[in-house]
DNA sequence: GTGAAAGCGCTAACAG
DNA sequence: CTGTTAGCGCTTTCAC
């Protein structure tokens, strides 16, 4: 019922102007102690709390940050998610996630609405595509970019994953156990992480001695579907003896189909996965794996929030990057 | 560089009053088409887009709503989360995570934030302990109970799951296997969900003939780590020959301790999950398991939402329960 | 040590 | 059809 309580409500609560209440409760120094005891606490009783819009709009800045991911069902992104809502708690942030789905008008549509409450940065995964620059502009908010990277205008920091040490050790894995029809599923060249990951994967095969055959690779947009479809076929062909995914959801679509087709892979075909949800160790005695820390890249997207920024995100948009390692177990 | 782009701004660049753009920019019809279509023009070019803060200043209400949940780990608050997230943006409604690691304390702080940017509604899982109804109170926003109930002052809508008749359906099934020393871990009795779980375990093995013994009920605050420590205990003690799991955290954590000691749910000991994670499906042939229709009970809260609330929520505290089901696999 | 005025961006309520 | 005024909650600036 009753309305919104303010600091003009308290000081007419209390017959004295609304300044004196707003010093009192920001902590200034001059306030008779007294005055402030007694503003504290009506300001308790009638359950005052600030509000957020009056602060924004004076131009106070807010304590919003907005992460925009792919989806957050995926357990590296999830985590992603976890640390980072932990994180910025106690930093008393908040934090407003969107959904991109990996769709660039999604992804635009977010940013859109993240301005409008001026965010003061956004950490995101970018979709594949190319981004028309017209409105989408990140306009005053931070940009922290996630795993893959796209070259943008004011471009800020990026947190990135160097794999490919551990893409080409997948593949000497793979070869070690007399493997020769390794395949591979990624995302498309388009996309820097998997250009990346391919040419890992391609040099380890070369390292090798064994030819990167172009009908055991498959490269597209990076999906839970696109890693069902693409093992599906592997599957199917029976060309190839082990695969080694290139992605996160790419990883967990592939190893679903591979899963319900029964397949062992300690038998049937080999497997190394890409990110490391806790039941990969548990999958047929463990699924090898690359094996990403996620919990590192979200303790240092949180900090680099709390970096003002100026020094760091202005002057050298700085890439952080984080190696990978493989995991072997039993597939 | 240059300041936020502001209907002033629009105004002064066209040397029309900024009330005009205001009425163009929000649809009003009451404005040449000409000026109209300037201005909407010149609104896009300059990248302007509308304060959140100024429109929730004026009192218009936010598109903010909260979400509380125990971690975004676990799949099913994932799946939630990830649901939900989609049906708010949608609605073009802004979604703010925060993590209660079911803390009362940590509850408490993240509503008086919520309150602090007028959050339009919370869904929240209910931490288990008695809230200080001090200043925690809801303060205009509504409140959307999950999962578990609290008593609340001005209580507004709960989403519950009727897990009772899938419970005793699990200890049939395991009883039907012949076992007669079933092993339940749960919540305590404190949580309306824990009370329930229990009460349906007990009841289900007296249908079935059998002694619900108390060193074989395991109650304690909801965890991975308290699941997991629980099992442990079972296992080592080596009297129980099924554990039957009563909330999503406690499953989880009961089934890595069951997994880390290469146990096997279908000769060692008999598991039935609480929850339905996708890979339940793929461990030892399959693990049993309470299966809760997340997606619908997202979709219930995200719609809960939209309704004004005053008609269903205010007036009748309304509790919308869904059942679970038991899904039998190998285990 | 305290108060009054002004302004942040926006729209409802009145003039013109 | 368009402009002026006022006020949402807060703090900065300038009086007293």
């Amino acid at each position: 019922m009753s309305k919104r309580v303010t600091i003009k409500t308290i000081a007419a609560d209390l017959g004295i102007s609304h300044m004196t209440v707003s010093r009192a409760l920001s902590g200034q120094p001059n306030v008779q102690k007294e005055t402030r005891d007694a503003i504290q606490r009506r300001a308790r009783e009638l359950g005052y709390v600030k509000s957020a819009a009056a602060t924004a709009m004076r131009g106070d800045g807010t304590r919003i940050v907005g992460l925009l991911l792919p989806n957050i069902i995926n357990e590296f992104y999830a985590r992603f998610a976890n640390t980072m809502a932990a994180a910025c708690q106690a930093q008393s942030q908040h934090l407003i996630i969107h959904l991109t789905d990996d769709d660039i008008a999604l992804e635009a549509q977010a940013i859109a609405r993240l301005r409008e409450v001026q965010a003061m940065a956004v950490v995101m995964v970018p979709a594949p595509g190319n981004v028309t620059h017209d409105g989408s502009d990140s306009g005053g908010m931070r940009v922290i970019q996630l795993i893959r990277k796209r070259p943008v205008p004011d471009g800020g920091a990026a947190l990135l994953v160097d794999d490919a040490a551990a893409i080409r050790a997948a593949v000497q894995h793979l070869a070690g156990q007399g493997h020769d029809q390794i395949a591979y599923i990624g995302g498309p060249r388009q996309l820097s992480s998997g250009r990346q990951r391919l040419a890992a994967f391609t040099s380890g095969m070369q390292s090798a001695g064994l030819d990167p055959r172009t009908d055991l690779i498959h490269e597209a947009a990076p999906s839970h579907a696109m890693g069902r479809q693409a093992a599906e076929t592997l599957l199917t062909g029976g060309l190839a003896t082990a695969i080694i995914s290139g992605g996160f959801e790419i990883s967990n679509g592939a190893l679903s189909m591979i899963m319900e087709r029964h397949s062992d892979t300690r038998r049937d075909i080999a497997f190394v996965g890409y990110g490391d949800p806790s039941f990969y160790a548990w999958l047929n005695g463990g699924i090898s794996t690359v094996h990403v820390a996620v919990d590192q890249l979200a303790h240092k997207a949180a900090e680099l929030l709390n970096d003002d920024g100026v020094a760091d995100a202005r002057d050298a948009p700085s890439d952080h990057v984080f190696p990978a390692r493989l995991i072997v177990r039993q597939s």
